[in-house]
DNA sequence: GTCTATATGTTGATAGAC
DNA sequence: GTCTATCAACATATAGAC
């Protein structure tokens, strides 16, 4: 058995006989790695450990040596996957470049990121209305403040930009929370609801594909527009 | 026990002798009603059939008396719930009236609805990316159409309508299934996203609430400036 | 139609050998 | 660290009395 309740298990000590593909990981990468995709896929009251395990191919047993608890199991997976989605966006809309720009990155981004991972956004979504509280330690862990003081910085400074924009006639004035949850809104919305809408649509895999790409085409002179003056 | 694997089971028959208050249903709408509650709130594979026997008061036997499986129960309350979040959206943009028009009844309708079910959206969400056949299903049973269908008919009538716009200068181009997933995204991301959106502006309850009033009130404003021309 | 009692099958989790 | 064997705790579902 194991150490106890206390903290943080060791990492299994790797081998340094030879080079460590993705595909051979450590063990405890592994499974972390087949968590992800079967909580992701499943849901995380529908996933079974054992068929973690399974995509794992490793013994049952050792989830639970590795993580204790499918419990935390999920919550390291929770982390990992929300941890995928907002960094780079936060980076973005945090950095020092123009309003259009920021617009641009942010919409290619997430848009080739999420097309690579449909199901993340309906993952998160859902992890987060059946846990609130992981939504506070996310956002801490992602930027290193509380969330309080997240508003305060990074929308603080948006809050500025924006109005320098607005006193030069650039844009049309929008709050700064607006802003973001406008752009992550016309983001993210399609490709969580992709099934629902392929089916208003009458669409298969391959025409709600052209879907999304004519949306990165359209979508930052969609959201220019909208805040013009 | 019960007829056999044959078809829809005969709703116990009503009494007569006084009227019906919500509260007081009979038993098969008070199940009903209470496993869309856990359902909701819990999602799928999360729902306990104990604690909807419990919400709803009735010996948890009762269940499957009247819907015979979980999964039975599961599929009539998506349907129900689903039913809620969509209809008047199509009834309004099929109808006659003005683009314009359009979408402010869209984003009123929907905002006023979704603030009262928050857990709506992302539920209708997580139970498609779990059951995507049960997206045809719904489009079918909502509209009385095949999705095929739906697609040449409420989207070839806004088409004409945007193309008529776009001749007389009115608003820029635009895709009429873009139109609408734009639309959507709008009004249902920021509720169905809220735990991360509150996490992320450091808001509570009420500010959130004040979020969402607001955008209420901008909303509208904000589309038609990204549609003109 | 509604209840009690119970069957049946999983699931997360652990003990202990190797 | 990894395996086999196994447990206790549910969860869904049914049988049969009332």
């Amino acid at each position: 058995m194991v150490k106890s309740k206390s903290q943080k298990r060791r990492a299994p000590a790797r081998r340094h006989t030879r080079p460590t593909p993705v595909v051979d990981r450590d063990t405890e990468g592994r499974i972390l790695e087949a968590a992800h995709a079967v909580f992701v896929r499943r849901g995380t009251a529908g996933a079974r450990m054992q068929e973690i395990a399974a995509t794992a191919g490793v013994n049952p047993a050792l989830l639970h040596y590795y993580f204790r608890s499918k419990e935390r199991l999920s919550a390291a997976v929770f982390q990992r996957a929300a941890g995928e989605l907002l960094p780079s966006v936060i980076s973005v809309l945090a950095s020092d470049r123009s309003l259009t720009e920021k617009v641009e990155s942010v919409i290619d981004l997430e848009l080739s990121h999420l097309s690579r991972a449909p199901y993340l956004p309906g993952y998160i979504i859902s992890e987060l209305a059946h846990h609130p509280e992981r939504a506070v330690q996310l956002v801490t862990s992602l930027t290193g403040l509380v969330p309080a003081e997240v508003g305060r910085r990074v929308f603080g400074a948006l809050r500025l930009q924006i109005a320098d924009a607005v006193r030069r006639r650039r844009i049309h004035p929008i709050e700064p929370e607006q802003f973001v949850v406008n752009l992550l809104s016309l983001c993210i919305f399609p490709i969580a609801a992709r099934p629902m809408l392929m089916a208003l649509f009458g669409a298969d895999d391959k025409s709600f594909s052209r879907f999304i790409e004519h949306r990165r085409r359209d979508l930052p002179a969609f959201f220019l527009r909208a805040i013009r003056p």
